[in-house]
DNA sequence: ATGAAAGCGCTAACAC
DNA sequence: GTGTTAGCGCTTTCAT
């Protein structure tokens, strides 16, 4: 073995390693590891030989050093934690939410023919907060995208400011530039409402989403307006927090305030769950007494019976077409901010 | 403004621009911000001023490159998509597993004092998994933690073998010379095989996970050799896939192959969910008729009714202890390699 | 206690 | 086409 790669095995292999062994310069390995062309076709071949021969991988600091590109983007999942009961639990609540799950997904997906990674960051209290700006800032990522979990969350607007290339799941509440993609929302609730008077039901209320988040307002206001088309002037609200025993409390709720309802809407599948429970629970039948629809088409639409009819978001597309907005942003800057909404579909299964 | 803060503005300031303004050298404003004592308190104060002045935050690239340090580990999903029906099928179906989002909690959870966050990577197919290997030798990360989905992973072998600090959830099928924390599988099903003769059960079987996971089989051994010592010396086993619809399809044929059973274990909650669907659509009353215990209680135990009784598993502490591991590991790679085993307890709820 | 200087491994002008 | 050179922004001996 010669004396060039044996020290190459020792510490990791550098591009003067391989340039070295090969025979040539630096930039000549640099080139033709980053596929530039002006390279002769025998002296690629030489050069491929040394990396093999030397093992060598870049060194993605050093990279990074100099081009400025961090590598990885960050998914930030933002919220107030207001009720600091217990950090874990709240966690967990958005990191077992299936949304989050297809999301997630979505956006692995679309980064991955890019050979990024997304780095997971939690912000629910204002230390995480400033930890993630700071990371961040630092050239942690080189980019972000935010789910913000309700709705008076600062932290779209401090990246704005910082100047960091981010992008929103949902439209923001106080309207800043940055992209998003969204749902229709409003078609979506119009959707459950018209199934829900085609099959004549007149008695229905809402299951809404926490105040002040745009899309459980947007589902509520949708619900309503497409209602009253039907001639349902009233239309009952109660807030629920998108998860399943929130919406079994406010099944309660309703039921206690509303005994002869024949129609629910809920502003997400885990709320229509946990609805569909507390309807058995008082001997309603579904959906031959009350007709429930959720909103996601989650894997929860499919873990109980009856199958959840709800509207479906195409949560894993708008991820990934939020991911590009992302890269288009992270690679020109300048680059308008843009938004791009997706069209809900009704899924007609069996609670209504 | 000052000149020296003028040209901070524009450009991000680097050390050397704090240096300037606070009139120190660069090491010195080094030491401060890495907390490093042998500096005088009023120069402390005066770069700590010149900082905050600047607005400087230290480039990561530039610390990493010299400290070999990444600043993040890679939280790997590993696994073998055999039937590549659908990439993004597979992918959801892990990430939306409530398991999934526990151990995903518990890693975030313990990172976060270190200010580290993970860097999250699915490695389910060839090209993926060879991606995933190259992406940590090029010290993208600086440590792993491996989540296998499935019996025969290649990953794990072969971060050993290139040397990348890295540690598993759960027992690797070959041993191999790497940290794990697991639960005490085994205990967990003499958990459920007593309660279920405790009951009186005596044609009980088992809805168990894929072939060759260790987990799964231990869960399942483990439930036998219990039932035995309760004098049932044959427990029927059919295989689930640990998704609902598995467990529900596994329940069919249970049912079809021995109608008179009393008591069911699956080999986790959401297949126990499953298996319950398909009870109920037999007619057959749980727990009355038919006993069910699932595992892990995760938030699927309390989606359904009757609420599960399950075998609990630690999924946020274990990760949490595994991240400590690895972080151990990085911190002194010649540390030895340990294992540490949780113990499960049985949560006693409805269905059994 | 502080500063000077030498890199860490890579890319990108710029020459040739 | 290929090599030379100058950094990217930071940490860290080694002097002082």
């Amino acid at each position: 073995m010669s004396d060039a790669l044996r020290t190459a095995a020792s510490r990791p292999a550098t591009l003067e390693d391989v340039a070295r062994v090969a025979g040539v310069s630096r930039s000549t390995v640099s080139r033709v590891i980053n596929g530039i062309r002006n390279v002769d076709s025998d002296i690629q071949e030489s050069v491929r030989l040394a990396i093999a021969a030397t093992g060598y991988v870049p060194n993605s600091a050093a990279r990074s050093l100099v081009t400025r590109r961090a590598g990885s983007i960050a998914l930030i999942l933002s919220g107030v934690t207001e009720e600091i009961e217990d950090e874990e639990r709240a966690r967990n609540r958005v990191l077992t939410d299936p949304f989050f799950g297809r999301a997630l997904s979505g956006v692995i997906g679309a980064l991955r023919p890019f050979g990024l990674h997304p780095l997971l960051m939690v912000a629910d209290t204002v230390e995480a907060r400033d930890q993630v700006v700071g990371h961040l800032k630092q050239g942690g990522a080189d980019g972000a995208i935010l789910v913000s979990t309700d709705a008076d969350d600062p932290l779209p607007a401090r990246l704005v400011e910082v100047g960091l290339p981010a992008v929103l799941f949902a439209r923001p509440v106080h309207p800043i530039p940055i992209s998003y993609v969204d749902l229709a929302n409003r078609d979506g609730a119009r959707l459950a409402a018209d199934h829900l008077a085609a099959r004549g039901c007149r008695q229905v209320a809402v299951i809404g989403g926490p105040t002040g988040v745009p899309a459980a307002e947007d589902r509520l206001t949708g619900f309503r307006e497409a209602m009253a088309r039907h001639g349902c002037p009233y239309v009952p609200c109660v807030e629920g927090d998108f998860t399943q025993r929130g919406g079994e409390a406010a099944m309660e709720r309703l039921l206690a305030q509303q005994p002869d309802l024949d129609g629910v809407f809920a502003a997400n599948d885990l709320m229509a769950q946990g609805a569909m429970l507390a309807l058995r629970e008082h001997g309603r039948r579904i959906p031959e007494d009350v007709a429930v629809i959720g909103f996601d088409d989650s894997s929860a639409a499919l873990a109980g019976r009856p199958q959840l009819t709800t509207v479906r978001q195409p949560v894993e597309a708008m991820a990934a077409e939020l991911t590009r907005l992302l890269l288009a942003r992270v690679e020109d800057p300048s680059r308008a901010v843009t938004s791009v909404i997706f069209e809900p579909t009704l899924i007609v299964r069996q609670s209504a």
